[in-house]
DNA sequence: AGGGCTCATTGACCCAGGTCAAGGTCCGCA
DNA sequence: TGCGGACCTTGACCTGGGTCAATGAGCCCT
């Protein structure tokens, strides 16, 4: 069990330390920061670390919902498909994310990693035992799952009624405010370079657009000098509040 | 402050029962099913009954969110606008409705009556002081608010990528889907009535259509026989399974 | 360093659904 | 019982974004 997990999809990691919650990056950002120190050997003991490779699927849509994730690493797609094909990308979790808030029997959502990810693993059951250990646990998730719903409404307005133009301009002032707060921000035209781990085709179905549509939107934005696009995944946003203004509606 | 209440869009009933919840009629449909009989008591200190008028806001889009409601009586739209007026509906809420699960500091959306709506108001306070109380309520939002991830997630799917014509189908069958439990059911053929307290233009604005689409797309299922159109608030839904395979792009 | 991927861009054309406009239906009220 | 207004339907036309197709740009791999 130590050699040939190369080409594995998923590795779970069964030897870890009791202190990875400890020491953990991701705390910060998750719902485990409302866990005390103290009892957080508790939170690693109820857990498994999986690692999952670039393009591969580690949620099923329609499986049984056996698991929870939190995302300490690396960024996911979370999408639902139809029985055509048709893809409509609902999200893009990052470090921090808590994944498997659907409580039904089984997932409502695929997820595939875009880049090497990594997720604490907790069994339906473990987490069910978390969750009555730890009460702040429970408050936590139910602002998280709020917090989730404010943004799935604003993406119905962005699905429903938004232009192309509008739509990008959208994606792209939410992913610079993701920014973890860097300097000088918010100081009107300070240039913000965003990171893109998700292709053309990722953008295109979650905005509910097509290839073609975003990447003629982006190069207009550019032609515009509202954008910067130095590669395919990155694009430095050199007026922010204009975009802003375009995302809203209001140009 | 007995009179003069007629013209007024909300009308808050002071003097009421401390029964309300022990006798109220949409207790098994709502969160607070999760509350014993004996403690109903407190649940009915904590809140007042609010009754709305059709075509009335009871809650408006970026107001600071002071209070959270329980619906108990009719339906209302849930909505979000653009600065210009283009409207998207995110969802319809009918008896039973949690209504405010967005914990941030002011609304996510607007809450318009449709039809005479009562909702029970709790304060902010006074439901944090519930949820303290009865932890089981809390587990229950966590429940709901999972719940209506999913319904948002499938919304998003709707919204991004399917036709006219299994948007309108999608809508059907989630409206025939909430009928409380109809004898015969699920036994494919059997005519369904669907009730629609929205107009058409609702019903657009939920599904990111024009109301000249809404009336169409109707009109040609109904001259293929899937559905019957016997008055404006009303739908009867011949063929439950083939409009369900166009719902879900299988058609 | 060049062959063969995958991903992105750009152009020409098309069509589902939006827009504009003209009635139709229903209902409440005098 | 007929007037006014809100809502719905239908038709003719238009357009934003989809479709189809060709080309370009990275980037492994050998």
């Amino acid at each position: 069990m130590t050699a040939m997990t190369r080409a594995r999809p998923l590795v779970i990691d069964s030897h870890r330390d009791a202190n990875v919650c400890l020491t953990c990056g991701a705390r910060a950002l998750s719902v485990c920061h409302v866990i005390d120190e103290s009892d957080l050997d508790k939170l690693s003991a109820a857990s498994v670390t999986v690692s999952v490779l670039p393009g591969h699927t580690f949620i099923q849509e329609g499986d049984p919902a056996e698991h929870f994730f939190n995302v300490t690493a690396g960024t996911s797609k979370l999408y639902k498909l139809l029985p055509d094909g048709r893809r409509q990308v609902t999200g893009f979790a990052g470090v921090g994310y808590f994944l498997g808030l659907a409580v039904s029997s089984s997932y409502a959502f695929s997820a595939e990693a875009l880049e090497p990810v990594r997720v604490c693993r907790f069994s339906r059951t473990k987490l069910r035992g978390l969750l009555d250990d730890f009460p702040a646990l429970e408050k936590k998730l139910l602002e998280v799952a709020s917090n989730e719903l404010v943004v799935a409404q604003e993406q119905m307005l962005l699905l429903g009624r938004k232009t192309a133009r509008e739509r990008l301009a959208s994606f792209l002032i939410a992913r610079a405010n993701m920014i973890p707060h860097c300097p000088g921000r918010g100081a009107a035209n300070v240039a913000e370079r965003i990171q893109l781990p998700m292709t053309r085709g990722d953008i295109a179905d979650y905005l509910g657009l097509t290839i073609e549509t975003v990447s003629r939107t982006l190069s207009k934005l550019r032609a515009e000098k509202f954008i910067e696009i130095p590669n395919n995944s990155e694009i430095v946003l050199l007026k922010h509040d204009a975009v802003e203004d375009i995302a809203t509606g209001m140009a």
